[in-house]
DNA sequence: GCCAACGTTGGC
DNA sequence: GCCAACGTTGGC
């Protein structure tokens, strides 16, 4: 079992958006970052921890609790030759982007980057790392504890 | 809208 | 394989 973070652009996709998507559930589209890819094609499982984050936004922060729900497999919109996700040199035979479902476990109150920032505990996040932009870290099992543990209560 | 930081591209 | 130019991310 092991702990992600995922950033979503609330405009794009937001925890409500998951949250009234069919079982709670939707494809993690979009990624086009090969590291951010290979964590989702190679270390993610079924039932991984996932924290919701919502970035580019007038408050940042984790939003909800989720969960993988799928292996990795294409990203349907790298073939949409009209969507901003279209990528000319992928193929079905050759796919270039992947992607993994993901479950809405539980909407939690905002834990906003700025209160991240104030915990000892987590000053090691990939996150909280300067010039960090990967849209998808890896949390380690602290991290996720004190987290969902101290910040948000016990569920 | 700004801009620092980082990733990707492409000429050589 | 180097590296300059360009594009993107994402907080502020």
């Amino acid at each position: 079992m092991r702990y992600w973070l995922m950033k979503s652009e609330p405009s794009e996709v937001s925890v409500d958006d998951l949250a009234a998507s069919p079982k709670k559930t939707a494809a993690w589209f979009g990624v086009r970052n090969y590291q951010a890819r290979n964590y989702m094609r190679d270390g993610m499982e079924i039932g991984d921890g996932v924290l919701f984050y919502h970035s580019s936004c007038p408050e940042p922060g984790i939003a909800g609790l989720a969960q993988v729900a799928s292996h990795a497999y294409p990203d349907a919109t790298q073939f949409d030759k009209k969507g901003k996700y279209f990528d000319v040199a992928a193929t079905a035979e050759n796919p270039r982007w992947m992607n993994v479902d993901v479950q809405l476990v539980k909407k939690i109150r905002l834990v906003s980057l700025a209160e991240l920032r104030e915990h000892k505990a987590l000053e090691g996040m990939i996150l909280l790392k300067r010039g960090n932009r990967l849209s998808i870290t890896p949390v380690t099992p602290a991290e996720w504890k004190y987290i969902t543990g101290k910040l948000i209560g016990k569920e």
